[in-house]
DNA sequence: TTAATCACCTGAGGGC
DNA sequence: TGCCCTCAGGTGATTA
């Protein structure tokens, strides 16, 4: 399931092949996403080149001289770059053509992603304009996040996983910085220390970046814009391990629902 | 303002 | 083999 690191690589896949290149059709197969995909897309990107591509939260942010389109892969969602006459598959939902006869081509079984357009400024958009700050950039500190969680009472796990308090902190990522950090996930924000903050900060940072180097991290639905898996599933410490060993103490890893969110823990090393 | 819950959706996997 | 059920989960909307 695509989370930052995913789309981090997705970005860089999508990106050298689609920047300064123009759209000479868009050929959509099913609307109904999580939001329906715009009637009028086709006539708002034929013949228009793309600018730049970049990333806000887990939102893909293509740019025209004329607007943005915005994608999000959801739960399943993933883009693939390939020549346009390449076999459509079930969930294909979108293919955007280009000049040079590559397509980039949008799949999504669960339809919980969107594309979206706005000629608006995009970082005033309904969607991008209360998200928290990137948990790579230097304004996502201790400081901040134990400033946030002051008087918070939900657990910290939740906490984390607000796109109000940081962006793109998935199930995934929240239970490994958790366990790096040594918190138990059902932990109250607002209980917690300004110097286990710290190590939680760095943890979110470490873990994140350590998945965009190994291209993400591919469970059931993930799969690069070539089709080919993520390695970071090798490095997971508890996500998904419910009763295998914790690799530092060897006691078993613990697995509850939060929200209706599974939390993989150590007891022994998370408290 | 905060927290909890719901809704959206389909494939995988398990039980019978 | 086939049917049914449960689970997985990102995130906006709704409710309390």
């Amino acid at each position: 399931m695509p989370e930052l690191p995913e789309v981090e690589t997705t970005i860089s896949g999508i990106k050298p092949h689609i920047t300064g290149n123009t759209i000479t059709n868009v050929i959509i197969r099913e609307h109904r996403l999580r939001w329906p995909i715009p009637e009028n897309l086709p006539d708002i990107l034929k013949g228009q080149k793309v600018l730049s591509v970049s990333r806000r939260a887990k939102y893909i942010l293509i740019k025209f001289h004329h607007g943005t389109l915005l994608l999000h892969l959801g739960m399943s969602g993933s883009i693939r770059f390939i020549n346009k006459n390449f076999e459509v598959a079930k969930h294909d939902h979108v293919d955007f053509i280009f000049k040079n006869s590559k397509c980039l081509r949008f799949h999504d079984p669960r339809r919980f992603g969107a594309i979206l357009w706005t000629s608006e400024n995009v970082t005033q958009h309904k969607l991008l304009r209360n998200l928290g700050p990137e948990p790579l950039h230097n304004d996502f500190d201790v400081n901040y996040l134990y400033g946030r969680s002051r008087n918070r009472s939900l657990s910290v796990k939740q906490f984390i996983m607000d796109s109000k308090i940081v962006v793109g902190v998935g199930n995934i990522y929240a239970n490994e910085s958790l366990y790096l950090a040594g918190i138990h996930p059902v932990r109250s924000a607002g209980r917690i220390s300004k110097a286990r903050y710290l190590k939680l900060c760095n943890s979110i940072k470490n873990v994140l970046t350590d998945a965009i180097d190994q291209g993400g991290t591919t469970l059931r639905d993930f799969s690069n814009t070539d089709g080919k898996p993520g390695y970071f599933k090798q490095k997971l410490n508890v996500y998904d391990r419910s009763d295998l060993p914790c690799k530092k103490c060897n006691h078993p890893i613990k697995r509850i629902t939060q929200n209706n969110r599974s939390s993989y823990y150590c007891s022994h090393c998370q408290h």
